[in-house]
DNA sequence: CAATGATGTAATGTATACATTGTTAAAACG
DNA sequence: CGTTTTAACAATGTATACATTACATCATTG
């Protein structure tokens, strides 16, 4: 478990806990104890604190009553309504930046990460399509959040975003990890153009309710891989957070 | 400025670092000095570091480039998109409590708080009549939250309301604080009325749009009073947050 | 036996000394 | 004169000792 990152103790112990927390190593419902991973850190009590509340802010952790941190557990259900609400907030940043209009600039940026993404389909063989797709497609999300200029919009996406199974990238991640050319893929990417559209012809509720289908969309892929069993769901960012 | 509330000094801190901030004693912007708060305290940095984190989780505070934190400063603009945020969200609670169907005992609930609202209005001559609305109002909006059964739902509409210029009481305590029997309260209270009626009947989409411009409704009342301008809205919970 | 209270322990809460860093302003250099 | 370096200072970062509180366990009592 990698100790990377930055260079005080603080930055270090958030990252690692971040890391030990969704790759499973402190399920659900877990209380952390500040003695125990300071000495296993080997740092003192006070950065590990540090890191807890700022995972709190995140929300892996939340705060136990009497003090302390626990980590946060999801339900299936819990899965699907983050990215449900996901959905709704694209929705309105889709829909605020038609309805607003959005600057050209930013369009010509989240019109070429399109036009970047159809390249990945390219058969060309490259083997790093897929990994392009994950990291395009988070950027067209990203950029879709910041479309309307509104700081609040984007900062509320954000942190929806942050819990890894509800991010754009769980998508992804989670459905096909092997065919870059799978048609989930190439209807996302369909979803992803009909956005862009909307937004640029002024059709608000348009715009709206593709945003959020789109999400629902992801949120179907998901759903594939918790039926077909923890062992295909393994890869899938977050998924040991969450309990049945 | 009052030093209530709690056992220990980070309850404490929390507590009066909230007021301060929320009534302007430390603008929009302004960095706080763990040091200077704790003399001015009375008591060591570290609960002041900690009730700062916490701060900072509800919004009201800032992580800084370089350490710290520094108060958030918002815009009028991030006002309105707030208030928007909070319209979306509780027609995302009300759309889902509609579709997925509401438990009996909660909308036998929220319904009973509509009709207590509705004894504001009798010209019994209360003098606490306003306050018991504004109660009742920010029970109403808590119970809609709640009524779909969603745990990430209820969270995330808690989180935006704790922002004190987007809470549903901003509405009642903006515009109108004379007269109980305003036309806008009255209005308002149509509009939950017909919320509970569209979630009870199962009609989602009515449900959402109805809660939706619930909020717009606040969200125009807010706009007259900032026109007033800054006397009328000198008792506007969070105003002083807002800059310009 | 249930309920309640005492008691010990293990956790978090707090204070404080010290370390490190980031910023500012003066001084040296080109 | 502008730029860059450096040194001092003031802030946060960190460790640690000590205080307090919360919880579990067990004893006592009705």
């Amino acid at each position: 478990m990698a100790e990377a990152k930055g260079s005080n103790h603080t930055r270090r112990a958030t990252y690692d806990l971040r890391q030990k927390i969704i790759h499973g190593e402190y399920p659900g419902g877990t209380r952390l104890l500040e003695v125990a991973l300071a000495e296993q850190m080997g740092i003192s009590r006070t950065p590990v604190r540090e890191a807890m509340s700022r995972l709190a802010e995140e929300g892996l952790l939340e705060r136990a009553r009497g003090g302390g941190f626990v980590v946060r557990s999801f339900s299936y259900s819990d899965v699907v309504d983050a990215i449900e609400i996901r959905g709704v907030l694209e929705g309105t940043a889709a829909r605020l930046a038609a309805e607003r209009g959005a600057p050209e600039g930013k369009l010509r940026q989240i019109k070429a990460v399109v036009a970047q993404i159809d390249t990945c389909f390219e058969p060309s063989g490259q083997l790093r399509a897929f990994d392009a797709y994950s990291e395009l497609n988070s950027e067209f999300h990203d950029l879709m959040a910041a479309l309307c200029g509104s700081a609040i919009v984007q900062r509320e996406l954000e942190r929806v975003k942050s819990l890894p199974f509800a991010s754009p990238a769980a998508f992804v991640l989670g459905g096909h990890r092997d065919d870059p050319s799978d048609r989930s893929l190439l209807m996302a990417q369909a979803q992803h153009r009909a956005i862009v559209s909307a937004i640029e012809n002024r059709e608000g509720a348009r715009a709206e309710a593709l945003a959020r289908e789109h999400a629902r969309f992801a949120r179907g892929s998901l759903e594939a891989t918790f039926i077909k069993g923890a062992t295909e769901a393994e890869g899938l960012p977050g998924m040991a957070l969450i309990v049945r």
